[in-house]
DNA sequence: GAATGTACGAATGTATACAATAATACAGGA
DNA sequence: TCCTGTATTATTGTATACATTCGTACATTC
């Protein structure tokens, strides 16, 4: 069925409304605009050169995305996660990523195993090198390659909206020495997943998400967002 | 915050997009619409008497539920459920009903906590006189009072979605004998709760959602989905 | 007869005009 | 001074006209 990739692939590339879409989500990602920031339409219309309409229906989609909150008559504005926000998913996300980790387990292929272990032995070189851009991108792709080998598009789609969602934060969090820790814990899915132990997989990625989650409170840079 | 709230108690009730989108998501549910069937902009907006601009944001809003899926340039098309959605849906729900129950466990209030009591006692009552309407909806009332009283937006929002998304054909599954047993499983949960006990009431929540599963599969209907 | 091209129709995509709403500033009175 | 009501303005909500795309049917060609 492919349902979500339709959406994807064909309207983002084609659409006005697709790319405006795009272009807002990864401004709101990339932090150019500020939580609470307010989105005008028509100031986003002309700065992109189109008009209320696409921006409007781009503006729905953001909200279906959790970037932004619309409110009737007054405006769009950029989400605020709260720190309980940030937390309840990192606990509803070590559920799920559990479970897909064993789904994976289950259901993974031999190209997607091989690219988990290219991943893995990589970013260990990278690491050493302390290539944190890097860094960054092998372990956003380690647990796409997860969520793609589950097999489930509801818990692939879920899984992908709540990792974009916490990338505001989380993009600036690995850039200390848990990068290294980190990837140990990969490998440690990684091999699980590979010897068929779907409860040891599930276990390992549930922690992973927790120690994450730790880690994150414990930089620090997580309480700039206190305010709330 | 109450984000979603705001979107649904004032947008719906003043603005067209709103009243289309109630409408719409009724007449989906209520199975007025059939699966794959085409909803037509021009169609429906002569029907409710608006224009296609409201109805198309609703549009946008029904994807957001996953009801619909737009195809661009094509239409608006129910969505349909496979056997898997399904399967995979309930096996999400029932670790996030498991960590529902457990965060329920920590912030329930004296008000909600009440009313699951009173709620219990009631469906007993009507299951005994076999009132399968209100059991339904004492059914339905039950685990929005679980989701509310966890005190997450992030979680209550993400476990609503995902009932609506089921209600199509969890509504007929209930017609079972399963009434009376499902209920004792409520009042499981609700005495765990009450006594405090967070790890006996995530693991009632999480076997419930389970044992729904496993009598929706025995109960045949489910069948129907399987051409997909 | 099958395949391909083309034209037409219907539906969605987009732009824009108009209506309704909300926020703001300001004037008037207590 | 403070409160209140009103007028103004900016912004979103809605309707509609126009542009574009897609699918279908029919014709043409091999």
């Amino acid at each position: 069925m492919e349902k979500y990739d339709v959406k994807n692939e064909v309207t983002d590339k084609y659409s006005l409304r697709g790319r405006v879409f795009h272009k807002l989500r990864d401004d709101i990602l990339s932090g150019r605009y500020k939580e609470h920031e307010e989105l005008k339409e028509v100031a986003i219309g002309e700065e992109l050169g189109v008009s209320r309409t696409p921006v409007r229906e781009a503006f729905r989609q953001l909200e279906l995305e959790g970037l932004i909150q619309i409110i009737p008559n007054k405006g769009a504005f950029v989400t605020g996660i709260t720190v309980k926000d940030v937390k309840d998913i990192y606990m509803i996300r070590s559920r799920l990523e559990g479970l897909c980790a064993r789904w994976a387990t289950e259901h993974i292929t031999k190209e997607q195993m091989e690219e988990m272990e290219e991943n893995v032995y990589l970013t260990e070189f990278h690491a050493k090198k302390g290539h944190m851009e890097q860094i960054a991108d092998l372990d956003n792709r380690f647990h796409d390659i997860l969520y793609e080998a589950c097999n489930s598009k509801m818990l692939e789609h879920l899984l992908k909206d709540y990792h974009n969602y916490v990338l505001r934060i989380r993009r600036k969090t690995l850039v200390t020495d848990r990068a290294m820790v980190s990837n140990d814990e990969h490998r440690m899915i990684m091999e699980a997943i590979r010897d068929k132990d779907a409860d040891r997989a599930e276990e390992l990625a549930h922690t992973h998400m927790i120690n994450a989650f730790k880690n994150m409170v414990q930089s620090g840079i997580y309480e700039t967002y206190q305010n709330e």
